[in-house]
DNA sequence: CATGAATGAGAATTCATTCAT
DNA sequence: AATGAATGAATTCTCATTCAT
């Protein structure tokens, strides 16, 4: 009667990570999930204890293969700048293959939902540290937590907000009306191709953003410090 | 049993707010947001004709607020570095002044609500145009999607996501468990204090930060388009 | 559109401690007690919070109903001969006025629902010392355990299961097929009337049982007390 | 994975005769046998067809052993009070050593299954005659049903009572906070030992109570015939 | 303006049972 | 004899909304 062994499990994670993606977690019924997935209700509880159960499982699956994804920056035989290219390079590869897991995990609130914000607490304090020795060998001091807060979550922020952007905008191009409406109000906004040309230059812009930007506040932080007018 | 006449309404709008931020629209009841205000369920659908009216109201309301705000950095008797600063602040106080409405009209992934969709995009495109000629008079050629995609978003991007971190954080610090949990494991981060000092140092790092990194931009992509080699 | 206000509340008490006492909590369902009350599913929930609620609420009543009727037989005026015949009396009538939810209350084991366990065990602890007294003045010592576990229960136990019996008799008359059966069966059996005069005489023969049987315990235990044969 | 031939039916039975006697027969789910028997779910369907079917072989081998237990009375060499005292050893020693199928055959209200009803009028109606004949030879004569009721319940229903109070009490003093407020509010009740030395007591006092109580009914009632005032 | 009662649809979950292996 | 996957019906409860007062 099934397709495929196991397979079932693996549609209800695409279908629920799909459509919390689109709509919230909790704006998606299992029933919803069951229909996407083409798989009877109760497989649901069966496979995941429950809705929640499959936030838990995606949230999980996505912080593991995005601390894997980025762990390669820390490899040191290469120079700062290279390896923040190759990071950067790899958190982009990490969400075209895993958008819609990857939103939902790091793209929602979680304040509501005590169970996952202690999850993502755990991937994140457990993160914490490579992070900060990360930055330390670029010659960044984050335990000034200001100067910290800005720099720590640009890179991915900014990324995540593009595929963010990149979401609502390719439904939006799928409403006709909505899209006919763009067009006439954004004249100077050509069609977008999120191909691998345009990621290969989006990704090389947003490290030189990133080198100018950074490394100007470093500068000028360390300028200030020496002066002794800093903290 | 009102305090005041007209207060009812203004509760609710509040008490929606913070209930929409902190949980997402669709997780929060009617009758949550009537026992926050203090108000009989029926009051709702009175003074905003349902759930959605209310959504409806803060996502107006914000952008109203919002670009109200930062319509003073189009102010030409400046200098655009002075610009920048200004706008980087107003957005700042901006959010400051109005965490918890702008949360839920920003930062909601909201295409699971057409018509919440159209709201935001007719803001957008009302927005548009003042967005690029501001990027233009900064030199900056947008009609560029790959350099725009990536300048345009940094700012509010950045702020918008500050105040969400600072969202979750002070949320997880009212719990003595998970508080105990980031002092155990995230060892090198000292308490934040949300204040006009921490503001003050927070939108001079960023508009460094701005400065550099899109200068740079500017400066490499000047360069490379007048050699020839990019588009 | 209601026939009376309040109505639909008593309503739905009364069908759930009739379906409760016919075929047991959990083997009840909400559907089948707002049919029954000929109310609307969630009106269940509006008035007593969810199917528990009803539960508690029966319990809560016929406790202080219970414990109301046979406070009289505490009056010290009367002799303790006739303080247990107006005790027994009072139990009974306080059956039939409440058969149903005296059933629901002190007929189903309660231990798979703590909540319930414990409302009862705070009555039955509330109750435990007159209980005692009483006994006491009865010139029972009730706390020999093993005395006091046949004495003090025979009473209540007795009547309840009563009509506990009652209520099954009647239930299997009101099926042909098995009151046929047991016509033929249980020839001697005549027809069972549970009306005044049945109770007139219950409670007499149920009191010269309880009379004859508990003084001739204490007869008994006296006697190989001073013997010093017993503990 | 089984340790013996034909155990999993034995554990199957085992296990639901405690869980039904602990929460109820409707209460209880396929899966939770399942699990405490350490069982494949679909070993129920397949060794009891269904889970009214191990509901059934409860009530049969409880019968079946009930009756067992109880025939011994009826043995004419010995005196009725022996008889009697034997009896309700007998019936004791059935209810210790069956304590959750007894509870679940005779303690659960049987009206809601229909099935079950009929099972266990079957099973009474068969004992009917046997049961007159014995009260017959102790001179009584339950042909008067007002009379018979109340004697002929005492045996059973005190016994019956005894053990599931017994049960609950148990079940209290597991839980600590409950075996506390017992404590603090009981504080004349002893700690209960439900050993030989209790159940021989327990049986003698038991029996007195019969003796007397009956034998008081049989004097008055024998009187007030003879002077013809009753039926 | 304000209220409490009422409604019907829909939410997540669990159920006993079946079936192919 | 035993298993894990699968099913469809039924479970309790909550939802946004309406209405008479």
């Amino acid at each position: 009667m099934t397709q495929e062994k196991g397979a079932a499990k693996k549609r209800i994670f695409t279908a629920a990570a799909s459509l919390f993606a689109q709509k919230g977690y909790a704006a998606v019924s299992v029933r919803e999930i069951a229909n996407k997935a083409k798989v009877n209700i109760a497989m649901i509880n069966y496979y995941y204890g429950g809705k929640m159960g499959i936030l838990k499982a995606i949230v999980n699956e996505c912080y593991e293969k995005y601390y894997t994804a980025i762990a390669v920056m820390a490899d040191e035989t290469v120079s700062p700048e290279e390896r923040v290219r190759i990071a950067i390079q790899n958190i982009i590869d990490f969400y075209r293959n895993n958008r819609e897991p990857a939103m939902v995990a790091f793209n929602t609130i979680p304040i509501d939902i005590p169970e996952i914000l202690d999850l993502k607490l755990k991937w994140i304090t457990a993160k914490h540290k490579g992070s900060v020795d990360f930055f330390g060998k670029l010659g960044l001091d984050l335990t000034d937590m200001v100067t910290g807060t800005v720099i720590r979550g640009v890179l991915t922020t900014l990324i995540g907000d593009h595929f963010q952007f990149r979401y609502i905008w390719e439904h939006i191009l799928k409403s006709p009306e909505q899209a006919q409406f763009v067009k006439e109000h954004m004249a100077t906004v050509p069609t977008l191709q999120f191909d691998d040309t345009f990621y290969r230059k989006y990704s090389e812009i947003l490290a030189t953003l990133y080198f100018h930007g950074v490394y100007g506040i470093v500068h000028k932080y360390h300028k200030e410090k020496r002066g002794g007018k800093h903290e």
